[in-house]
DNA sequence: CCCTGTCTACCTTCTGGTAGGGAGGCTGTC
DNA sequence: GACAGCCTCCCTACCAGAAGGTAGACAGGG
């Protein structure tokens, strides 16, 4: 049953819900060590360094996001819905405490004092979600499906900027309806439908 | 002339730059002992655990900005200017790398993973805060001194998130006009004047 | 036979923290 | 005024444990 993932996705995976609890300094490879079953050496093989470990996994984070996000544009046309849809799937995230936390947000915040090739990878995950997030919001402007009152890249730019203030909030209050709720005026806001 | 600031003082100032950049696990007493030209142990005379240190530090953090809150009502009535007086302060720290990040939004990201003293602290910020921003929107509503589409707590919360995102965005870019240009429609839209 | 994956054992450096001593300043008492 | 005592602050020296990381051996499979 243990081998539906290899060890090193084992490890991945026990590092990312690290991270996402306490950052980059905020676990060791003798934390993983105990959650994968293994010992502290082991995990340098597959990775030899923690830098290796934490730029492969925020590399593959944002290519689950890439790839997660061309089958959500696969099954959902309207932009609204794509926004919706974006936001929903945190929302379920910090409900259940799946993953609470998006490990790039989390990282951004310590990136002064991260490693130079892990701080790039951070970068390139926003610039990615950015750019992804103003692609909707122009389709959505030139259809009339979003009613946007600035251009499509400063939408783009507050509507994440909401996202990860609002997975902020639900943490400090230790409560995850906060995070939906705060989203829901800013949808309703960008909604055509009830345009004032 | 470093007789202007006392030690512990000293202390305090340099851990608030070493938090604001790397968070709680993101620095030592060796650090803070280079910075302020001490030796470890004389640290702890001060602070006899980094917990001390660090819950005295975000409970002056909290005081300091009650009292920057509460000098800022006595100068500024109008609501919106409040706001915007809030996000031009942070404005201001980001742009000229003074305070470019607030203490309590970073720590918030790594709560699960804190002291439960300080995640303590922290939240009581956070509420600070909140109950803060209510109370101006609150106000700005009933005297139609703000244009708000929500609840006045709902509305406080994604303000907040907005600030605190476009901070996170502003740290991953690299460039300080970013918080500007993401609070500026968020601004807008709460002015009475544009009203659509 | 070699390659992969794991192990034990070990290293160095850093971590927060402690013990104890010394210099200097204040204060009370003779 | 002198001096003892104490208090504050900083020091050197040290500690145990955790950090990231290395070396080398062993087991099993192709």
């Amino acid at each position: 049953m243990s081998n539906l993932l290899t060890t090193s996705d084992e490890i991945l995976a026990s590092a990312l819900t690290l991270i996402m609890s306490g950052g980059y300094n905020g676990f060791s490879y003798a934390d993983i060590a105990g959650v994968v079953g293994i010992r502290k050496a082991s995990i340098h093989h597959h990775f030899p360094s923690k830098v290796d470990l934490v730029r492969t996994l925020v590399k593959q984070y944002r290519k689950d996001a890439e790839v997660g996000v061309a089958a959500l544009e696969q099954g959902v046309q309207d932009p609204l819905e794509l926004l919706k849809a974006y936001a929903g799937h945190w929302a379920r995230c910090i409900e259940d405490s799946s993953r609470p936390f998006c490990v790039c947000a989390l990282l951004a915040s310590e990136l002064p004092a991260l490693p130079p090739e892990i701080a790039e990878e951070v970068k390139a995950f926003f610039r990615f979600l950015s750019t992804w997030l103003t692609s909707v919001m122009d389709r959505g402007s030139r259809e009339g499906a979003l009613n946007l009152s600035s251009q499509p890249r400063v939408e783009a730019e507050a509507f994440m900027a909401s996202v990860h203030g609002a997975m902020l909030s639900a943490r400090a209050y230790g409560t995850p309806e906060v995070f939906p709720a705060i989203l829901a005026p800013t949808l309703q806001r960008l909604s055509p439908t009830v345009a004032q």
